[in-house]
DNA sequence: GAGAGATATCTCGATGTCAAGACAGTACAC
DNA sequence: GTGTACTGTCTTGACATCGAGATATCTCTC
């Protein structure tokens, strides 16, 4: 291979190996390329869903929703775990999902604490919109690798997620 | 290997395949795992920095300006190309990191209209120290990986980098 | 069945970020 | 040289997030 495709990430490493000589800079070849990598998607999925008028974040949690199968309901703790974000978060997201008629609220009848957050007709649509095309976006920034590059990638990150996922 | 080891993600797609039969959800197994796997760097970095009074925005800055070697001195546009945020944050960030004593602006000059930010002797110091400890941290992180994974991973994903670090 | 601790959700204040625009200075063509 | 477009930095207002704490309810032990 002749790849020299170098990246920012390439010039970077570099830029450590001549400052700072006496350092293993190794791991930011995979880290600080998951983090750029992470950033970029972030803008790509916005530019994605705006076509939707939809955030972001109001992605995020519909999507959870969705996932979660008919009656498309799920508690705000639920919720949360899936999103990876604070519970004060989660209850200003719902309150705006709630209000822009995406969502809604009700007791959950076995627990008394606890609140059911369901999709509405219109979370529905517009979440499956969205998805539909986040994956055709998705798939095209992949176009780079063949399957059996793919699968080697997601074989890998596996492994790095897994000690967080399921914590020991 | 018995890799059982499902990972959050895997039940993720799963979940998809059972609700939206009609949609190749592979993109998810690469993308996905980016964000999340990003997501928890985010946090653990975070836990890194604190130990040295550091906010990871701190550091981003303190690195880079670290990395451009002596005089340790950019401009903030150079610094918000190298951030990868915007300005109004790179001003508001100078401005803090020049209040804690770590950076020290100075007009440009060679252009009227342009600032050099530099690093002070206790920013020096700072980032060297959270630098290493950061290191110390992602290589645990990576421990995992043998080399070889670790260099095809990040070959894979230098691959995925590259379009976003230079435009066509 | 009473009490202690755990759990679920929400409230509130502080903060970092972005987007859009203002402003000063520079560069280049004519 | 003058005018126009561009560049570099800063200002402002809106906003999503977090963290800590408040409140209500459940669960488990004795």
């Amino acid at each position: 291979m002749t790849e020299d495709a170098r990246d920012e990430v390439d010039r970077l490493v570099a830029a450590w190996r001549t400052e700072r000589p006496d350092l293993d800079v190794e791991p930011l070849q995979v880290l600080s390329r998951v983090s750029r990598l992470a950033k970029h998607l972030d803008r790509a999925r916005r530019a994605a869903f705006a076509e939707h008028d939809l955030e972001p974040w109001e992605f995020d949690v519909l999507t959870a929703l969705r996932r979660a199968g008919k009656p498309y309901e799920l508690s705000p703790g639920a919720l949360l775990r899936a999103t990876l974000v604070t519970s004060g978060t989660m209850t200003n997201r719902i309150d705006r999902l709630a209000q822009a008629g995406h969502v809604r609220r009700r007791p959950d009848p076995e627990d008394r604490r606890g609140v059911l957050v369901s999709l509405t007709e219109t979370g529905l649509a517009r979440v499956d919109a969205a998805f539909s095309d986040l994956l055709r976006r998705e798939h095209d920034l992949l176009s780079g690798l063949g399957p059996t590059d793919q699968r080697a990638l997601a074989a890998l990150l596996r492994t790095l997620l897994a000690p967080f996922d399921s914590p020991p």
